[in-house]
DNA sequence: GTCCCTTTGAAGCGC
DNA sequence: GCGCTTCAAAGGGAC
């Protein structure tokens, strides 16, 4: 879902964060909004499954969404009494005034009372805010916040067979990690899990070895670094994950004090990358999930270094990975988000491609609330923050090249006359989802972002920005087909997207060379920091409006459907 | 076995 | 400053 880029300037954008213009009508908007993300889901669902359903009739289908889609928004609306109870808590405080995030209940349940065993190691109670749902998520009730402790090492990510374990699996687990790749799907092994007894399924104390990945944490070494996630350090000033015997292997060991901070460090973290490898081992000593073993990532360039292969001796191979680290991008908000709820929309529908999935979780994305979105802006900013602090040196430009080589060859050529496209550059544009579907979702991603009429956030983004843009007008079906192999984004900074969102941007500036033209760009969130007070208010205000704009176009989706299916 | 697809966002580079 | 490119995660599908 968009945002409102009310022309704060480029600063605005810059602190990733996000006004909070909440107000009492957003309560019924934000049921509303997930009512159409649930619908969105059930659409896929429906889509995929009867596959013959598809196209027949794009505005009889759309008929027949609506009313399917509100059957049972009890099912989404319990979940979000309870977001929104904690999200009135968290108003009460202040925007991100106090540590917990209203949806991040793990960050604010901790077992503070006795988060450690006698011998510094995590008790399964001190575990559980790792093991627990997502308050959007269609948890029956409370019950599966501890029972799926049991189950499910609270480390398992996405990977897990969620289609089959879907409430075992703490979705935030893989929100916050740097690398879940460790996490086999289906049963894991017991390396991998080693909170779990295999057999028994109960919550055993690890070895050392195991346990440090996850909640390493020196004391010495607490507070060296400035904590970039201070205000979700428990006001105990308690390190929430004391040392483990056989002393860090912790990604963060210097900055995992807290639950927080500890699933963002650890949980991307992954076993296969505990430094058993010097390659692992940041320059500055400190092993980072971000750090990616060659031999795990599989880098086309260090994949073939071996020891035993290669003629090099095992030292200086050494030395050239940890010449060369892969360390990895730190998350975005919406790799965030994706980590998180994949596992989600994979156990609520059948989809299983990738792709598929990401474009639901594009217009789930989009469908979030500011203070929803926030919170992953917010998430975002401090991993990058952490990353930062980690890897003063690192740039992002340390890893072009370092990936997927022949895609960027590839990509060279599709500079050239598209003849010139390669068979598997033109294909593209696979549509998972059914045109009438794309357009269901309040604010699709990309193609409907940007082209759909029916995409309300993009018009109320910004108070100065025109209804449609002229993409809109221009390429109502952009979404079908791509002019190019990857023409989807390119959005402006931050800042450039305030600037661009103030001035009727998306006419002038993002139309003018590609095709994709987006006003994704006015789904830049406004930092809320950044704004006075007062202006929050008329944020408000304005964001009030905006909403009933949004319902509004909502409403008026089915027009541009039949435009989009006339086409 | 490798790459593509798909999503959004961040960062870097070139003009 | 703007536009473009690359990469980050994920995993089924294509080749």
């Amino acid at each position: 879902m968009p945002q409102l880029n009310g022309g704060g300037g480029d600063d605005l954008g810059a602190n990733d964060e996000m006004i909070s213009f909440k107000d009492e009508g957003e309560q019924e908007d934000k049921i509303s909004e997930n009512v159409s993300a649930e619908r969105d889901l059930d659409d896929v669902k429906s889509s995929l499954v009867n596959e013959s359903e598809n196209n027949s009739s794009s505005s009889d289908s759309e008929v027949e969404r609506r009313p399917r889609a509100r059957q049972d928004p009890e099912s989404y609306e319990k979940p979000r009494d309870y977001f929104s109870e904690a999200l009135r808590r968290q108003q009460d405080g202040g925007f991100f005034k106090n540590p917990p995030y209203p949806g991040y209940p793990f960050l604010m349940i901790p077992d503070l009372s006795n988060p450690y065993l006698s011998n510094g190691s995590l008790s399964p109670g001190a575990r559980t805010y790792l093991q627990m749902k997502w308050p959007l998520l269609d948890v029956p009730g409370s019950a599966g916040l501890k029972d799926s402790r049991a189950s499910t090492p609270g480390h398992l990510s996405n990977k897990v067979p969620v289609v089959q374990h879907p409430h075992h699996v703490h979705p935030l687990t893989p929100l916050i990690t740097y690398s879940n790749e460790h996490f086999s799907p289906g049963t894991p092994p017991s390396h991998l899990s080693p909170e779990i007894d295999p057999k028994t399924g109960i919550p055993r104390t690890p070895h050392p070895s195991e346990l440090s990945p996850y909640y390493p944490l020196s004391p010495g070494a607490v507070g060296q670094i400035p904590h970039p996630l201070g205000w979700l350090v428990p006001q105990q000033g308690q390190p929430m994950y004391s040392l483990p015997p056989g002393g860090f292997r912790h990604p963060y060991p210097a900055l995992a004090m807290n639950p927080s901070m500890s699933s963002l460090v650890s949980s991307r973290f992954s076993p296969h990358m505990v430094p058993h490898h010097a390659h692992s081992i940041h320059q500055t000593g400190i092993p980072h999930p971000a750090i990616v073993s060659p031999a795990i990532k599989q880098e086309p360039v260090q994949d073939n270094i071996s020891p035993t292969i290669h003629s090099k001796s095992p030292v200086q191979v050494k030395k050239e990975e940890e010449k060369k680290p892969h360390i990895k991008k730190p998350l975005n908000a919406f790799m965030l988000y994706m980590k998180e709820m994949r596992a989600k929309v994979v156990a609520e529908c059948t989809l299983k491609e990738s792709a598929a999935i990401n474009q639901i979780l594009g217009r789930r994305w989009h469908s979030l609330s500011r203070e929803e979105q926030a919170k992953y802006y917010e998430l975002a900013r401090k991993e990058r923050q952490l990353h930062s602090q980690l890897y003063p040196g690192w740039s992002a430009r340390d890893n072009y090249g370092k990936r997927k080589k022949r895609k960027r060859e590839s990509k060279q050529s599709s500079s050239e006359p598209e003849d010139n496209f390669s068979s598997r550059n033109k294909k593209q544009c696979v549509q998972y989802l059914p045109p009438e579907k794309m357009c269901d979702s309040p604010a699709s991603s990309h193609g409907s972002m940007l082209d759909s009429p029916a995409t309300p956030s993009a018009a109320l983004a910004s108070p100065a920005a025109p209804a449609p843009t002229h993409s809109e007008q221009a390429q109502p079906l952009s979404l079908t087909t791509k002019p190019e192999g990857r023409p989807q984004h390119h959005f402006p900074l931050p800042g450039k997207l305030s600037a661009a969102s103030s001035s009727s941007s998306s006419s002038s500036s993002s139309s003018s060379t590609s095709s994709s033209t987006s006003s994704p760009l006015l789904s830049r969130p406004i930092p809320f920091s950044s704004l006075p007070p007062s202006m929050l208010t008329t944020a408000s205000h304005f964001h009030q409006a905006a909403l009933h704009s949004h319902h509004a176009l909502l409403q008026s989706q089915p027009l541009s459907l039949v435009t989009k299916s006339n086409d």
